[in-house]
DNA sequence: TTGTAAGCGTTATCAT
DNA sequence: ATGATAACGCTTACAA
């Protein structure tokens, strides 16, 4: 059916070597030869076999990307930043999806059942020859599940590995619920409540920190009064809620979107308007962040970034030979988007 | 580095033709042979080159998947649909994100820029040896970027091809909008106004279709008055609302479920609650009518069952040799999701 | 039951 | 500047 190599030599009466220098251009070849065989390539439609190429090279120019669950609101954007760096770099992605969520409801990540399915896809992709995998993670934590001695480097995005020689790029927690306090504050709010997430989550913890950081640095008092944890969802949100208002806070931080609708709800069963009369931010930026009414100021999750950046740390470790580029964890920032649901305290 | 089949083969004393039919389960193998050999296999971690492969048997059990772009809301729902069947089939996917909407904004369908990447990505997906390819559209319309004569079968997602031989799967619209309509219907409303869509969209028109033709089924007198066209986001649906409403409609149906938030806004500002006061559907089911205030009853794009339906298509065209499966066009069907934005005409 | 060997479409080495 | 030819790791007649 399709052209080969072979067969643009005979049409054209040189060798295979030489229609392969042609396409690659590699060596040197007469002007004239080179025309006509770039007549014929186009002509007969000719498309080198790349799976012959690979075979031959030992690598595919393709990387294997394995993500826990494409559902994820999560990994649209890192997916797309990978595939971004990619493309810019001549890579192809082999798209694995995990589909965890779907399998094993979300709490896949405690019970070991899926160990032996990424194992199982990292060996395919090996054969396949890749030239790096990338996991992506649909939530941070430490990730246990890439196995020791692969053959091929890999890097971990949005979740810790435990292995030194997988790079993980993971979100700045941290520095993103400082700067959301250092706004706060720089808008004259002192008692700041804060609606955390699980307890045991790595973004709450680091978030955590980052709130204590800036109260510190801005010499105010951290009282724990004003936080209570909460487990994501919008009706804890709302829970918390009446906890937090007895101490009369002037802004309520909440560590993810869905719990500052929460915050909104009760706002109003209270007949108060979010911003106007406390002012609430909330975090990730989910696109329903954007209609709430009035429209919620948030910390955006850098996800298109964390997808980009783990593609050129595996680029780099491509090309370097070994030379690791980094250390051992990127810490990508957070971007706050300034939308409606904060005022200035003195406005209040 | 990584074992072959003939070191396999070195190691326990039998030929590569031996360990070849054991790895596939072909010609009969003497079970004393068989044990040795797959004990070496477990032991030494072979894992056969699937590239060497795929260049002697010219397939890759892998098919290609090109993304209009991953960022829309309705890509990842299909994708995971498409790896559903794929994984069921153990087919591997190869992705490709063209980020069209990142690059040409969101007009890139009426401009010609990306064919040539189309044509470009499709040959290097067949370069590849894929078995087949689906091409997953950003939004409905028809879509005609698919080269006439590729070597591979096509199925084209979420969008109508112009191509007879490759066949479309997409939402049953017209049936969607039904079965809003016969469920206002049944609730007692008969006065429905509907904020329909961009005049020239796939989207609208099918829709418009359905709500005509369930009004007819029930002998309701079809009055145009009650049709105002928005441009799917939320401000138009605000606006749709200023002359909607002079005629007194007791239900809403937005197309879409932004403009439908546009409804809630109008409603709020003129003191009146959505379900309560007006019954208000929408269409999409995306993620944030869920949080809507009160949640927002929507017709649910089947955005996973396409997807796992291309992917049915594509496996049959592979495997029946060229009988096609189905007909051109498969409209898949909508699900309502029911929530608290309709009520009993009687309990207004 | 097992082995031999050709060949898939390339690239790369070494001649010429 | 160009050509023969040997790999790459596998499958598959066909032979033994």
């Amino acid at each position: 059916m399709s052209m080969t190599i072979k067969e643009i030599a005979r049409i054209t009466g040189v060798s295979v070597a030489t229609v392969s220098n042609i396409i690659n251009h590699k060596g040197r070849v007469g002007e004239d030869t080179r025309q006509r065989v770039e007549k014929a390539i186009r002509e007969y439609h000719y498309t080198p076999n790349s799976v012959a190429k690979n075979l031959k090279t030992k690598t595919s120019r393709s990387i294997g990307v394995i993500a826990e669950d494409m559902t994820v609101f999560v990994m649209p954007e890192i997916i797309d930043g990978i595939t971004e760096c990619c493309e810019e770099n001549d890579y192809q992605i082999l798209l694995v999806n995990l589909r965890l969520y779907k399998k094993y409801s979300d709490t896949y990540y405690k019970t070991n059942h899926h160990r032996e399915q990424v194992k199982a896809e990292i060996q395919k992709l090996i054969s396949m020859q890749v030239d790096g995998i990338i996991y992506v993670a649909a939530h941070e934590r430490i990730n246990d599940v890439i196995p020791r001695n692969l053959s091929v480097p890999v890097v971990m995005a949005y979740s810790f590995s435990n292995r030194s020689e997988v790079p993980s790029v993971v979100v700045n927690d941290q520095g993103g619920a400082e700067k959301v306090t250092e706004y706060l504050l720089s808008k004259g709010h002192e008692k700041i409540g804060v609606i955390a997430g699980k307890k045991e989550s790595f973004h709450t913890l680091a978030r955590l920190e980052g709130y204590q950081k800036a109260l510190l640095r801005n010499h105010i008092f951290y009282d724990p009064d004003y936080v209570v944890y909460g487990d994501w969802d919008r009706q804890s949100g709302y829970d918390a809620m009446n906890h937090l208002m007895s101490n009369k806070p002037t802004a309520i931080f909440a560590m993810n979107d869905v719990m500052a609708g929460g915050v909104y709800d009760w706002l109003k069963e209270h007949d108060m308007v979010p911003g106007k009369d406390v002012a609430v931010v909330g975090y990730d930026d989910q696109v329903m962040s954007a209609y709430e009414n009035p429209p919620l100021t948030t910390m955006g999750l850098p996800l298109r970034d964390i997808g980009y950046s783990a593609g050129e740390q595996m680029i780099g470790m491509l090309s370097d030979e070994g030379i690791h580029v980094g250390s051992g964890q990127i810490d990508v920032d957070c971007k706050l988007c300034e939308r409606e649901s904060v005022a200035e305290l003195s406005k209040i």
